[in-house]
This record gives structure tokens, sequence and C-alpha cells, in this order.
DNA sequence: TCTGGGGTCCTAGGACCC
DNA sequence: TCTGGGGTCCTAGGACCC
């Protein structure tokens, strides 16, 4: 059997852990710059605040209800996330647990064979929130997509299933099936929700576990279809992945503040976003040897929807894989000056890193100068330090120092658990 | 007039996830 | 005025090779 832990409304339960005056008041919590709404509390979501819904729309509604906003503090809520992952690696021993995002992470269970899984499921959720302050919710099923399914029907009625669904018999799973529409399915987007509807009439889980292999591989995009398919099945086709793979790509990517047509402020930003994709690819221990730029103009006004601005980007493949900052910066400003156009507003940059292979290959190269290995050897101390500052004090001139592009953060938090000087204070 | 067949590698783009 | 920021996997089709 396989379980889903997923932390209730992540970022808002962050930001009450260190307010427990707000544990009844409703919480949202905003992207980067401020622009949208990414998490929001039961009694948020209560009052009708949408999820992934411009800030600005909301902003009357939450000023009226008297909502506690904050700007997104990511140190804080990766402070977090490291707590509770440790708890559930202590719990079921470190080669059990998957962690799958900030808020999640699969569990393998199969050691518990025998057992009552609600109880060993419910022993979690209270371990996890008595020694971090988290609340969340468990889904048991033998299948990953179907734990998610149970892991649904928890959130949906957690009063009722005190946050555990537990689906491990036939019945038990049908009835859940027929319970959840088929756009609730973990791999089911709003592209296919939308098809399965209109050309297909299948509303539900149910309806879908009741297609042909072939069916789905012609209509939900082949080989994943397939999978899909058999894990509703209780067929289980997607393993736990083994522990810490490396990324295959690395990216940065920002707003601006506000838009920006100067040149140099975009070359400013694109360095820091670099220099910010290097040092992810230091730590895990990666060189590039594909770098792409893309920039995003600003949309244009007067159209009645809103629309994205176009965005354009180009890459250049390096002679030489790296991971070296300045050799990273180079080519990412060469390709500002291929993108930009003189008179455009752009109001978004990002930088991607692909090709990534490991960092001894370079190392391992005849036609590497021995100076490559001393300035290895500077990167690793220019980690060390952002490391332990947790942010960019040592920047590359590049970077600039003014930022009049940088991003709006006007609610953020105290960073609580990784600030000496924002430690919380007691009485 | 008539223009192989098959394999591999790479890239762009589409779909999904949180 | 004001709409995150990361990631993954898969497929189709072109380039290239023999």
């Amino acid at each position: 059997m396989k379980a889903i832990i997923d932390c209730n409304s992540f970022y808002c339960s962050c930001e009450r852990v260190f307010k427990p005056h707000l544990d009844q008041h409703p919480v949202v919590v905003l992207s980067n710059n401020d622009g949208c709404i990414i998490s929001r509390s039961d009694e948020a979501k209560k009052l009708g605040v949408e999820m992934a819904g411009p800030y600005f729309k909301a902003k009357p509604m939450i000023e009226k209800h008297n909502v506690a906003t904050f700007s997104s503090n990511y140190n804080l809520y990766g402070d977090l996330s490291w707590r509770v992952m440790e708890t559930l690696r202590m719990l079921l021993g470190e080669e059990n647990v998957e962690v799958y995002s900030v808020d999640e992470a699969f569990l393998d269970l199969d050691g518990y064979e025998g057992s009552d899984f609600y109880e060993v499921a419910m022993n979690i959720r209270l371990t996890v929130e008595q020694w971090t302050g988290i609340k969340v919710s468990v889904g048991v099923a033998p299948t990953k997509v179907l734990s998610k399914l149970a892991n649904n029907l928890a959130k949906k009625n957690k009063q009722a299933t005190q946050c555990v669904v537990v689906l491990d018999t036939e019945e038990k799973i049908s009835k859940a099936l027929q319970t959840t529409p088929v756009n609730d399915i973990w791999g089911i987007g709003g592209q296919y929700a939308e098809k399965l509807l209109q050309l297909h009439a299948v509303f539900t889980a149910y309806d879908l576990s009741k297609k042909s292999e072939e069916w789905a591989h012609k209509n939900l995009g082949g080989v994943t279809g397939i999978r899909l398919l058999k894990e509703l099945k209780a067929e289980p086709t997607i393993e736990m992945k083994e522990k810490l793979d490396k990324k295959k790509m690395i990216a940065t990517t920002r707003m601006f503040g506000h838009n920006v047509n100067n040149i140099n402020d975009i070359k400013e930003a694109v360095a820091t976003y670099t220099s910010k994709a290097a040092e992810k690819l230091r730590r895990q221990q990666s060189a590039a040897n594909v770098i792409s730029v893309f920039i995003v103009a600003k949309e244009q006004s007067h159209q009645a929807a809103f629309h994205r601005g176009e965005s354009k980007s180009a890459s250049i493949t390096l002679p030489l894989a790296t991971s070296v900052t300045n050799e990273l910066i180079k080519p990412a400003l060469q390709l500002v000056d291929r993108l930009y156009q003189h008179g455009q507003f752009y109001k978004k940059a990002g930088v991607m890193l692909s090709g990534l292979v490991p960092d001894e290959t370079i190392q391992a190269n005849l036609f590497v100068e021995e100076k490559q290995n001393n300035k290895r050897l500077l990167m690793s101390m220019v980690d060390n330090i952002n490391f332990a500052m947790r942010n960019d004090i040592i920047k590359y001139a590049a970077a600039g120092t003014t930022r009049d592009w940088k991003m709006r953060m006007e609610f953020r938090s105290p960073r609580y658990t990784t600030r000496w000087n924002e430690l919380r204070e007691v009485q």
C-alpha cells in the first residue's frame, strides 16, 4: 500500500504556526510580486477567495472580511517543509519516503501489511502535527493515483474523515471512484477533462476506470494514459522514486516589480537569475551544457480578457558543460542582446539550464585548464556563504546593486526560523 | 516518367503537476 | 495600475547516418 501526506493549506499553515491567534481566522498567501493568491485557509475558501486568482481582484473582499494577507516567505516555508519531511523519515525510515513537493510526500507502507492502515495513518498525522505544528491529510490506497484520490476525499470532508481516508477494499475503491469527478483525478488537467466530458461522456473517475487500455492510449496521451488507467484499476504502475535524483533542468524566472524597457535593467535581472540558477546547479553537483533565456513583453492594454505578453526565447549550447557563474552569465547576456527589442516594455525574464551532466565529467576533461579548479573552489566558497546567510549577500557585479526591477513583497512575515534577527520573541 | 528504408538523436511543444 | 515560479514526461517530426 502507498500513502500520500499533504499539508493542509501549507503556506497559510506555516504563517499560523507563528501566529496562533490566526487559527480560526481567514488567511491567504500571495505569490511572488504579490500577484496571485497561492494559498488559502479553509475560512478564506469559504469566503469565496479563488485559488490562483489575481490579488487585486480579490482585494476588496479580503479587506472587507479582514483576511490576514502575507507575501510568500520561502525561507520560512522551506524550513518548515524540511521539518515535516524529517519527521516522516524518522517515523518510516528514509527509504520509504519520497518527497514529492514542498508540502507532499509519498510513503511506502509495504512494511505495514496486516496492520490497521487507518491507525498507522492517523498516528503519522498526529505525530507530524505535534512535532511541527503543521496539519496534514493522509490518503492510503494500493496505487499513487488512488492514494491521491483518497487524500482528496479526506480534505473535502475534514470533519467526518479526521483527515485520513484509507481505500483498502474493492468496495471502498469503487465508491470513491464514483464520487470523484473526472477533473479531480491526479493526471487529468483542464484539457483532458474538457475532452472527456464533451466528447466521451466520461464524468467520474469510475466512468474512466471502465475504459480499455487501447482507448486510453488513443485519448489520454499514449503511454501516460495507460499508466493512469491501470493505477485507477488498483494496478501499481507509478512506483516510488529512487531517492534524491538530480534535476534534469534548472530554471530561475521572475516577474519584474514593474515593467522595464531599459536593456541594462534586463541584463541586471538576467545576471542575477543566472547566479541563482548556477547555485542550484552546483548544489546538486551538476554542470550545464545548454543555457536559454526568455523575456516576456508587457501585454497589450485595451484587451478585454487577460492575455499573456509575447514570450521570446533563445538558447546557446556551450562548448563545455560548466557550473561556473560568470561562464554562464556571459552567454546569458548575449542572449538578452539577441532577444531585446528597443522600445518594447518587458515584465518578466527567466534563465533555464539544461543538458545537465555530473560535475566530475568536466574535471576529468583534459582540455580544461588547471585554473578551472581554482574557480570551482571559489564557487563553493561563494555557495557556503550564501547558504549560511540564506540570500545573495555576495553578488556579481553584473547583477547590479540598485535593483530597480526587483519584486514587490509588501506583506512578508519575518523569517522566524532562518534569520537570527527575525527570531520570534517571547515575553 | 522514375527518387529505399530503417535507425538514432535532438528539439520544440504540449500536456500535466504543485 | 495590478495575473508565481518552479518542475516532469511524452510525442512528433526533422536531421542525419548507413
